[in-house]
DNA sequence: TTCTTATTGAAATGAACGTTTCAAAATTAA
DNA sequence: TTAATTTTGAAACGTTCATTTCAATAAGAA
């Protein structure tokens, strides 16, 4: 029966996240999310209900999109010790990367927003038990390859590069110097040998 | 001759501190810092010149509170270990009595604003090269004391000392579980012995 | 064609934004 | 007391904020 809707929706979600990437949340104003996805006014309303609504909806966004380049590289690795690699090597990969000295847009969220809005909070709980999970099962699999030692439980180990890889992401806001990032990596993954 | 200044400047500012550390920069209004502070809202214009002049001088005066922390703690170690114990120890202690979850205002401060305004990058900066500076200097008495190994350099390890910081702040954003808190800390100090 | 729904454009909403203005009140040194 | 200067209160500045409204247009299904 009716009119479609038209626009790609992942377009505009693109679109939305550089905004919010680069300017943060309350940095952002509609007409910033008006200008740079070309849409209506009125048709990210009637699309998005809210600005924190389409603010959680870019969240989501983005999180898969790292999610994926994660099973991605992780679906290349051979063995423990090259999954926590190529973790840290998309962290470095995307510091290097970012001219504007944006940070990491969840990392960047968490502390904005997390003491202000519950919806975000949650969100943030749930993207710390994801990624501890995830690295939680690294780890264990690394220790039962007996390549990474067992003084610490596999969620002990999985909490520390967890904080670890906020600190790199903090760290790379301002140091991009590749050996350096490379060199305080390697530091931080010693630890597990 | 003239009427002086009567209100107390670091009392104000103490007061203007816990708005923007709450709410962030952009999330903070004039209004909320005349609210906060019970001075007028052309006296702080007077005194303070604009809202991002305000918030610059709240920085300064957070940092020096937290240097003067620094200080005291290091005064009152025998060695180096103790030193770094206390650097992250002031830090686990701010974590846990922060009940509303606001973080580091520095650290906050860094992924809000580094990228919108050169004052506060520039001001970042400073506070990275000072940071560096005191880990560096307290890890290279641990070497020559051979309390810590020498596999990196004192500079390398106060960067990764600089970044664990950073990681932890934004970790204890949402976990205050002081166990996992201290356990994590442990594990980024192994490294150096 | 007709019905239904989506998109669009443009304007308007009222509230909040950071900042300025200015006269009145307060305070202190001369 | 007088002169100089700061603080205060209150109002206003023009701009921007997120959101709503609504009539006009567009398009696919019946």
């Amino acid at each position: 029966m009716p009119k479609v809707e038209t626009f790609n929706r992942n377009q505009v979600l693109q679109k939305a996240t550089e905004v919010f990437h680069k300017k943060g949340y309350n940095g952002t104003s509609m007409q910033d999310l008006v200008d740079a996805t070309s849409l209506n006014r009125s048709s990210i309303y009637n699309s998005f209900g809210s600005k924190l609504n389409l603010f959680l909806e870019v969240l989501s966004y983005y999180q898969s999109f790292h999610n994926n380049n994660f099973s991605q590289g992780l679906a290349q690795s051979y063995n423990a010790t090259e999954a926590i690699e190529t973790i840290f090597e998309l962290s470095l990969t995307e510091i290097l990367n970012d001219n504007d000295r944006k940070g990491c847009m969840i990392v960047n969220c968490k502390s904005e927003m997390v003491n202000q809005e519950p919806s975000i909070k949650s969100f943030m709980e749930k993207n710390q038990d994801r990624m501890i999970a995830m690295l939680e099962d690294i780890v264990y699999k690394g220790q039962m390859e007996k390549i990474f030692n067992q003084d610490q439980t596999a969620n002990q180990y999985a909490l520390y590069l967890f904080s670890s890889i906020q600190g790199l992401r903090m760290t790379g806001i301002l140091n991009k110097n590749e050996k350096e990032l490379r060199n305080l990596i390697n530091t931080v993954l010693k630890v597990l040998h």
